[in-house]
DNA sequence: ACCTGAACACCGTTCAAGT
DNA sequence: ACCTGAACACCGTTCAAGT
């Protein structure tokens, strides 16, 4: 055996960058980027508090290498014969993004574009929307309602999910639920069970639908634009 | 002079919950809900930390109280002859609502439809797309994603407001921006100024827009069904 | 009831030190 | 270079106590 090198102290060099931001990404996943902390991980790993600041400069660096790494891990395929179709892989790219790893919601929205791989995507939907014939305001505005949608749908799904996981959490929901008055709010409680049965696939493709149908018509109304009064 | 009953300590009956309330709300508005700690409020109160647990339970208990002040300092006014203008008007609530106090969109991304004040508005944007003539499911569908436009796009500009705020910020904004590689992302870093410039109440509009014109052919189509093929 | 003070169990991070 | 240990300046919250 081996235990006498392994033993109590001083594990030589047990880690590097790479674990660190794999080990990160697990955690975050399962518990939540808010529940993650530089201490917690550490002893995931067997190691004091300190030996993560050799690798990262502090926890923001730390939760950026996350995200690339994660975005890494699943890139977005292109593809598609028509601009709505092209749109629709790419945004279901970056939707199957988040939903393989819940933490890229919350890191998105606590920090904006910085890293290396949101560009990526980005790039991607920006040019199949001038190429379609957006001009470059257009195109700005519908990659940002595009993104948010998709961004938006994946927070409420993983929040949701969250939430029904443990049994405070839906004691919590439930409580909340019945104690809303049907006299006040009689549409409302009526559509509890839609608004809570509304997966995410179907509440995704229905506001996806909306903004290609509204998309189309923006360009339908900029070809015509110029000749018509 | 009152000097000798205000001095030193035992400040008699200076705490009220709505006090509290209102100034927990000022700090959240200012430096964010991430930033707010009860210790902070107690001392910007001038009372010991544990003061404040005489009225609320802890800190989560206080963000929701927080939100259905700020909630019920805003009304949203209804109104509008069709249910188009009915809905932008609803929505434009919303969104002021938000405004007026952008800690709103953490405390409402935090946490789901929790609280008082949120059922109104909720009640409000079910019943006028029912009355429209959407059916159940279209109705909460419709609803989940014109929040979640309203939502996402104040929550984009309060994070970018912020971020713009210090010097720190815009360095880091500037830095993200100028690595952007033109060759790998030529559409992206050609769009930049588009992408900034896009204000909040243009990028609202033009997404509005677009799941309006969705909803109108939801409805035509729905309409249409039964009788054509 | 209303507020205080000390204390507990946490954080992220700095610093000096070990190998 | 790579990791440790003690320590600092924070948290939210519990507990016992004061008035």
């Amino acid at each position: 055996m081996t235990e006498q090198l392994q033993r109590k102290r001083a594990p030589r060099n047990t880690l590097n960058p790479e674990l660190i931001v794999r080990t990160a990404l697990e955690l975050m996943d399962a518990e939540g980027v808010d529940s993650f902390g530089m201490r917690g991980l550490a002893k995931r790993l067997g190691v004091g508090p300190m030996a993560l600041y050799t690798y990262f400069r502090g926890r923001d660096e730390l939760l950026d290498a996350v995200r690339d790494h994660a975005m890494a891990l699943n890139p977005i395929q292109l593809g598609g014969d028509t601009w709505q179709e092209r749109v629709r892989l790419t945004c279901r790219g970056i939707r199957g993004m988040m939903l393989a790893h819940p933490c890229l919601v919350q890191l998105f929205t606590a920090r904006p574009l910085a890293g290396h791989e949101v560009p990526h995507a980005v790039e991607a939907l920006l040019s199949m929307l001038r190429a379609a014939g957006f001009d470059r305001d257009a195109a700005a505005r519908a990659y940002l309602t595009l993104f948010n949608h998709v961004l938006g749908v994946a927070a409420w799904e993983v929040q949701l999910s969250r939430q029904l996981a443990d049994r405070e959490g839906r004691r919590q929901l439930r409580e909340t639920m019945d104690s809303l008055s049907r006299a006040r709010y009689p549409t409302l409680v009526d559509l509890v069970p839609e608004l809570n049965r509304s997966n995410g696939d179907a509440q995704y493709e229905f506001g996806l639908d909306l903004l290609i149908t509204g998309l189309e018509r923006v360009l339908a109304q900029r070809e015509a634009g110029p000749g018509a009064p």
